[in-house]
DNA sequence: AGGGATCACTGAACCGGTTCAGGTCTCACA
DNA sequence: TGTGAGACCTGAACCGGTTCAGTGATCCCT
């Protein structure tokens, strides 16, 4: 069968190409009854309108951009994207968008080439930012691309030109974690966070440190990069280091880190919690099976991904620029910090 | 900046729309010099075709589609989707074709639903399938559809019409786990698998049924569903049943369910190898960090993901139908199936 | 009855590429 | 000198939608 097309529809119905467009599009111009008999026809030859004729037509793709920029194996392990990711394409499936997904490693320069060439080919027409860091070049080089972008996990701080984004409360975080670890008798906690390039990590080092001195606590910060042997090192060089002697709890930027905290606490004959309680900044199927399980943050992913994905519709629709503010992560409380 | 196009380039350049055509695709009709100040005004505007419009007069859209129809749940946790999809992002990127990912529930009509609105729209050129099932609509359904497509982990058997797609030898496979738990001792054991509804499934169980006679081994079946959950039920129903007394070793279709397993081996106080030992189908992290550490058949779903990519690519290229079978998976044995 | 507003509809231009059917020009060969 | 081949290039049609300006017809209001 020959495809069929908008002329075909318009001539089986002794009508123009034009009404037949109107009255797909939900737009005035025609009439109800040739509306519905156009309808009709679409639906009785199965027939849906070329989506790259109407992207040109339309000069917009349908389809926003995403660059998972992490370590191909880091992705792999963990969860948090998956679920992200689930949150992202639900919001992007009603809104008839489109996800274009793209990995590339660390390398900042494929990042940066990857959206000159979606903007260059207007291959999608906005797209989901993370991972905010320190003097981050990419909300510049997306203006200068005319690519709308929406920055997931945006800095509480003001910004030099206005932006869309979601943001998280790190330092109220920061207070749950801190404050739980406090009730369970801890003084002297570690906090071995994710790398400070990123700007939550230095706001969740901040807010650690600011409720760890309203309660009169002590904390070692130790700077580390997310994957499970960096959780490992870590908690060998903490407790070989000289600060070892009072740190009963240490906190992980991430679960892949807390599992090789874990390990590593393991193999230094440290017991968990009853020598050293462990929290997760995220929470994951990881920190359920871990034994002991570990006590969690759990920030919601899929809300989270699904948020960010809304924000870019409405951005993309309305132009209307918008910050939401997550609501407060929850603490899941487990065995690695159980009261001794 | 009012937008570059083709015709732009042209008028600078003092050629036709053509020639420039020509110039960028690398196609004859044009000297070297002109291919020369093409690119190189190309290049130095930075600008790029632009995507929509060579989709329409191409005819192709530059892009495949996925369909994840498993429990967004299950998706999120299952590590082997996430690698599997680095796999093929990074093969589609080097054939500058891009993912459409589309993730639905469980209901079979919604997938349906996908792929003839993706035809219709002509919105991918071709398709990646998984997780074939007995009697599978979705082949024919293309076929009709006009959608080319690969079916990842496609039957041995011979079939219907000629298709592309990847084969594993699940006997081999199975032949690799039975025997390592025979060296090791074991002389009745339990499979539990997924959905029988999977082709996969079925062959895994015959070959284990297969593997374990030549040994002079018993085998109980059972089916499963791949959750965390029916891991552990299934333990619970087999340790409580009947049969119980002699199975000294579990073999899991999945890394969730193997989890599952070991923690109701552990709320029913046996001890994990000296009771019963376990082998998980499909290795991932949490084989690595579960204590003990499980034994589990590496199947690298990078790579498969690759190959599945590759084949599409080249089925939409140069429309060769081909198959591929995959090398034989490697059991990384670890402590829960140690020699007591 | 006349004038303006509204409605239903259409022809044609347009989006930005690709591609086909020629048109020159040059050069080799008979 | 004529002819055929080949290289280089161009105008125009085309892909399949969207959208704008414009045309009748109908209706309402004074």
């Amino acid at each position: 069968m020959a495809k069929e097309t908008i002329a075909g529809l318009a001539k089986r119905l002794g009508i123009s190409k034009a009404s037949v467009s109107y009255a797909l599009n939900g737009q005035p111009g025609v009439s109800e009854l040739t509306r519905r008999r156009v309808l009709d026809l679409a639906e009785e030859l199965e027939w849906y309108p070329s989506s790259s004729a109407r992207a040109l037509s339309r000069s917009r793709a349908g389809a926003v951009g995403m660059v998972l920029s992490a370590d191909p194996l880091l992705i792999g392990t963990e969860p948090y994207y998956m679920g992200m990711l689930a949150g992202i394409e639900a919001a992007l499936a009603e809104g008839d968008m489109a996800l274009m997904l793209r990995m590339v490693g660390k390398d900042p320069a494929q990042e940066r080439r990857t959206y000159e060439r979606w903007a260059g080919e207007g291959k999608v027409d906005g797209v989901l930012l993370f991972d905010h860091l320190h003097d981050d070049p990419r909300p510049a080089l997306l203006d200068r691309l005319g690519l709308p972008f929406v920055l997931h996990g945006a800095p509480e701080a003001e910004w030099g030109t206005p932006f869309s984004g979601t943001t998280t409360d790190h330092a109220a975080d920061a207070a749950t974690i801190v404050e739980h670890l406090h009730q369970r008798g801890h003084r002297r906690i570690a906090h071995i966070s994710g790398p400070r390039a990123f700007l939550h990590e230095e706001e969740r080092i901040r807010g650690v440190r600011t409720s760890a001195d309203a309660h009169g606590m002590e904390v070692v910060p130790f700077e580390a990069d997310y994957a499970l042997d960096a959780g490992h090192d870590a908690v060998v060089a903490l407790v070989q280091g000289p600060v070892h002697r009072a740190a009963t709890a240490v906190v992980f930027g991430n679960d892949l880190m807390s599992m090789g905290g874990l390990l590593a606490l393991r193999e230094l004959g440290l017991r968990c919690p009853d020598d050293v309680a462990v929290v997760s900044w995220d929470d994951s199927l990881h920190c359920r099976l871990a034994s002991p399980s570990v006590t969690a943050l759990f920030r919601n992913p899929g809300m989270q991904g699904r948020v960010a994905a809304e924000l870019l519709l409405a951005l993309l629709d309305t132009g209307d620029i918008q910050t939401r503010s997550m609501p407060r992560s929850e603490l899941v409380v487990r065995a690695s910090t159980a009261p001794d």
